[in-house]
RNA sequence: UCCACGGUAGCUCAAUGGUAGAGCAUUCGGCUGUUAACCGAAGGGUUGUAAGUUCGAGUCUUACCCGUGGAGCCA
């Protein structure tokens, strides 16, 4: 059984060894500090002159930032340490030395460190980014596990714009001429619900358009829940219930990690139920009384987004958006045909739209009627078409972009951190 | 696509139109409790590219290349 530094609690008073990386040195003549890493955990290993061999202290001397190495000591525990422990060195054995690391203890620019992302991946801040990360993916996981949700993969190559607004990636197809990668799991969502009642599709989806801010991708992670039998209301309950677990999960389990982050961690704690409803009428109004000159009919831009959130201490749902603005497969609300029962989850703190929803158009006449008012080719359509020719039901649905709940929960500027290896629209490596 | 800003040592940044510098990193030396350790020394440069103005350009002008932030669009 191979020992790791997060274990190291159950093995206090033994000698043990590690395998991993010096993350950073400090020496003081016959003392030295190996900042030691193994992916777990960070762990300070203290050699001393007295307690080893002369060969030993050079080996320790002659390692290199990011060499790999092998330690063995004694487990001891101390408070001032990073992580609780220390290790009293008895032995080192040099794997590999590393050459000249580009990525110092120092400053860097954001230039240089994406260009060393691969690197960069190995610094603190972004191994606990990565862990809240993990930890995210699995709240979300384990929620509709526990609510008898059925995973239902969603294909990436399809044969056409799902919603039919954005620019997608297109690629050759055999003789099939072209097709294009997904932007959205959620019509194959919908016929997957009408087989298993509850469930969700949770892959990457992908954007050609030219977004260039801290908030866009051209590749992101989107998790995309979809229900029989939901109305909007039950669908705002669904994501309310959702968000709370995911920040709850990761306040719970990674505390270390917000920590390294520096997160304050008493807005957090403020993301409980019930979240704040208001109609996009309601947020219309707050940004006239904030002074902005709004046409009722437009969508929220970044600077509207973070007005009307900056109000909650929790995201806020907007619901009942103009039907203009929104995909053709929203259901109109029955009492107002000019808005649609759509909702939009703005994160607080600015970091704007994370989830948007919506009940869907389950009447297969009025349907028809939208796929020809925005011109759509209603061939590629039919599949989607019978599910309301066979059973059509009320269902409901929403997608939360994990790139842009990662950020907010971990109080991160630019989404580009939030990924391993980010793709943008002039950056494709490493 | 549009707007703004930037490009000088491996990295982060200085440098009135007048000899291109510092900190970190690297190498060598010193130090038995450091924690972005500290102290001393050394090596390290076609100032993004091209042209122009000038006795003289990192600095001024023009074009181009690359990048960053934002807008639009969106999750």
């Amino acid at each position: 059984m191979k020992i790791r530094i997060c274990d190291l609690g159950k093995h206090v008073g033994e000698t043990v060894t590690l395998k991993g990386w010096l993350f950073n040195k400090r020496k003081s003549g016959k003392v030295q500090f190996l900042m030691f890493r193994d992916g777990s955990g960070l762990l300070q290993c203290i050699v001393f002159k007295g307690n080893v061999s002369e060969e030993v202290f050079e080996e320790a001397k002659a390692l290199t930032q990011e060499s790999s190495f092998e330690v063995t000591g004694l487990v001891k525990e101390e408070p001032r340490a990073f992580g609780g422990f220390e290790l009293d060195v008895t032995n080192v054995k040099t794997i590999s030395k590393a050459e000249e690391f580009p990525i110092t203890p120092k400053e860097h620019g954001v230039e240089f460190l994406i260009d060393q992302r691969h690197l960069w991946l190995r610094s603190k801040k972004q191994w606990a980014l990565m862990r809240v990360r993990h930890r995210i993916v699995k709240a979300v996981r384990d929620f509709f596990d526990e609510r008898d949700f059925t995973l239902m993969d969603s294909p990436i190559i399809t044969p056409n714009a799902c919603e039919g607004t954005s620019t997608l990636f297109e690629t050759p197809y055999f003789d099939l001429g072209s097709a294009y990668l997904t932007q959205s799991g959620q019509l194959y969502a919908e016929a997957s619900a009408m087989a298993h009642g509850k469930v969700y599709t949770f892959g990457p989806t992908f954007r050609a358009e030219k977004s260039k801010t801290r908030r866009h991708l051209t590749e992101f992670w989107m998790v995309e829940p979809e229900m029989a039998f939901y109305d909007l209301n039950d669908d705002m309950d669904l994501a309310e219930e959702f968000l709370e677990y995911i920040v709850q999960s990761v306040l719970k389990d990674k505390k270390q990690e917000l920590e390294i982050l520096e997160r304050d961690i008493s807005k957090l704690e403020k993301v409980k139920r019930p979240f704040p409803r208001i109609s996009y009428d309601q947020a219309v109004e707050i940004l006239k009384e904030n002074g902005v000159d709004f046409k009722w009919g437009d969508d929220f831009g970044a600077e509207d987004e973070t007005i009307i959130s900056s109000r909650y201490d929790a995201p806020v749902l907007v619901h009942r958006y103009p039907s203009e603005i929104k995909a053709f497969y929203m259901k109109r609300d029955p009492e107002n045909p000019k808005v649609a029962l759509a909702v939009d989850v703005l994160a607080p703190e600015g970091y704007g739209e994370i989830i948007g929803g919506s009940q869907r158009e389950d009447d297969l006449e009025l349907l028809l009627g939208r796929i020809k008012e925005h011109d759509l080719p209603q061939e590629f359509f039919e599949w989607y078409l019978d599910l309301r020719r066979y059973g059509s039901v009320p269902h409901s649905g929403f997608g939360l972009g994990i790139e842009r709940t990662v950020a907010w929960i971990s109080g991160i500027k630019h989404i580009r951190e939030t990924i391993p290896f980010p793709r943008m629209i002039y950056r494709n490596t490493p």
